[in-house]
RNA sequence: GGGGCGGUAGCUCAGCCGGUCAGAGCAUCGGACUCAUAAUCCGUGGGUCGUGGGUUCAAGUCCCACCCGCCCUACCA
């Protein structure tokens, strides 16, 4: 399985909402290694946004150095959130990329002719408008642009990716998007611009091959990441992930769906190359009830939320929590809560009552024989199968509530030693079973549990999770 | 303007093709237990399922209208 995010652009530090994408994407390709199948996960940055060069601007700062240096805080999650990319792409240092934008160029060449454009663009979406204001309300003014600009015969695959898309060879997901995609697509679709005047562009983009006026429109660039990280110039990862893999999954957010549905595949459609299996949509996250932005601060910000809570809390919470379809509402309160009452009471009480029963009543020697209470692998499959994080993350947990419920059922302190081996075999099973299923949603908490209820002698483990609420006030924060 | 999604107990939400669907978790209250991070387990209370109509023997569950929130799309005067 070959999966990806969006590369974001790197006008400001990562915020909660990149975390959910950047952690989702981490669990499926968790989940799908430990099945043993070939797993590729890719991310990284979109660094030649003209957003970019404004946010440089405006902080006074060198587009260079505002780049650089927002890359690497996107970079530096990987440790704070545990996560397993295989490969992070920067679109303005990646040696293949900028080849690999101008490869896509020429092949789709037959589908590119120049037109003059006049229209109100918007930078803060990169998008033009027929008429002001913005409709995200970037505080930007629409800029008038009159310019000779390089167009992609986009309406010629009009009903190639209507039938790619309703036949399910494109699987887009939730279906709710996948309507939108097609009503979209129904409706009728023009040609678009795919290139910008460099001067408007202060120079920062790939020119356009032969074109040194224009750089190429900054969508069609980010895009092409997808096969430009794969070095599809030649080397092997290219045909093995992009051609030969049967499952190629692209996980984004509600307000790209239309650059990744419609664009992406026509782009390459044009080209003649192999398209995405799946697109998985996800909604947005709001802070404390208010849209994330750079003024959200730290409870928006995943490095600050793990320095304070720790990674399995903020994975915890943006797994557990967020739902499949809607946004979802995050608050410093529900990130507590599901860590004390999740992971601290259930979990991390469970592995310490067991292994200090194991310790006090067998003398740390875990009981030969055992099965797991209960087998969940089955339903983790299905529900990440349609991206539901949150239903695969529930179906997880069952397993600690029932082991907590088989503990008071069986009351192992007051049992017969031969009854008290059988109980205790099973719940060390069962936990080591916990730190199996846990792995791709938590890794740190899977090798912590794997350690106190391992091979070997158990001893009275240290509590695996704080708690972050006084008992007094909980849920009242 | 057109289209879509959501509006279910104080809070967060499950409820697919209409008939134990009125539920779960948390919070509240009561009880049990003592292996455990004062954790855990059991039980109670609590909702006119956004509003108003309609279809049906029977509707959160289908249809229509409207209200609220959000998203996509478009701009006719």
């Amino acid at each position: 399985m070959y999966i990806t995010t969006t590369i974001p652009y790197v006008n400001a530090r990562p915020h909660l909402g990149h975390a959910l994408e950047l952690v989702q994407a981490d669990v499926l390709a968790r989940h799908h290694r430990r099945r043993g199948e070939p797993v590729r996960f890719q991310t990284g940055t979109d660094d030649n946004s003209l957003k970019n060069v404004l946010a440089a601007e405006a902080a006074g700062v060198p587009v260079r150095e505002l780049v650089d240096r927002n890359a690497a805080a996107f970079e530096g999650l990987r440790g704070p959130l545990a996560l397993s990319f295989d490969s992070f792409i920067r679109t303005s240092t990646h040696p293949a990329h900028r080849e690999g934008v101008e490869r896509i160029w020429r092949e789709t060449g037959h589908d590119l002719y120049q037109r003059h454009y006049e229209g109100l663009y918007c930078v803060g979406c990169e998008q033009f408008y027929p008429e002001g204001p913005c409709p995200d309300g970037h505080e930007a003014p629409l800029q008038r642009v009159s310019e000779q600009n390089w167009f992609f015969r986009l309406s010629r695959y009009q009903d190639d990716l209507y039938a790619l898309i309703s036949s399910g060879r494109l699987r887009i997901e939730p279906a709710a998007r996948r309507n939108e995609v097609l009503a979209f697509v129904a409706a009728g679709l023009d040609d678009i611009s795919v290139s910008r005047s460099a001067a408007r562009a202060r120079g920062w983009g790939i020119p356009v091959p032969g074109d040194p006026a224009q750089v190429v429109y900054v969508w069609w660039d980010a895009l092409a990441n997808y096969i430009t990280a794969l070095n599809d110039g030649g080397g092997g990862d290219y045909e093995r992930w992009w051609v030969r893999e049967p499952s190629k999954v692209h996980l984004v957010g509600k307000g790209v769906i239309r650059f990744h549905a419609v664009y992406w595949p026509a782009m390459l459609l044009s080209a003649g190359r192999p398209l995405p299996t799946a697109i998985f949509v996800h909604d947005y996250l709001t802070a404390d009830g208010r849209k994330i932005s750079k003024s959200s601060g730290n409870a928006a910000d995943p490095a600050a939320l793990v320095r304070a809570y720790g990674t399995d809390a903020v994975r915890w919470w943006l797994l557990r929590e967020v739902p499949r379809v809607g946004d979802a509402d995050f608050t410093e309160a529900r990130l507590v809560a599901r860590a004390d009452e999740d992971l601290a009471n259930g979990l991390g009480n469970l592995v310490s009552r067991v292994a200090t029963m194991v310790v006090r009543f067998l003398d740390g020697h875990v009981p030969e024989e055992g099965e797991p209470l209960a087998e969940v692998d089955g339903v983790v499959d299905a529900a990440l199968a349609e991206f539901d994080f949150r239903r695969a993350a529930l179906a997880v947990w069952t397993l600690v509530e029932e082991a907590n419920r088989y503990v008071e059922l069986a009351r192992p302190w007051q049992q017969s030693p031969r009854e008290r081996e059988a109980s205790l075999g099973t719940l060390v099973r069962t936990c080591r079973e916990l730190a199996v299923q846990l792995e791709p949603f938590l890794p740190g908490a899977a090798a912590r549990v794997s350690a106190a209820v391992g091979a070997g002698r158990l001893t009275r483990p240290e509590p695996l999770f704080p708690r972050h609420a006084r008992p007094a006030a909980r849920g009242t924060a």
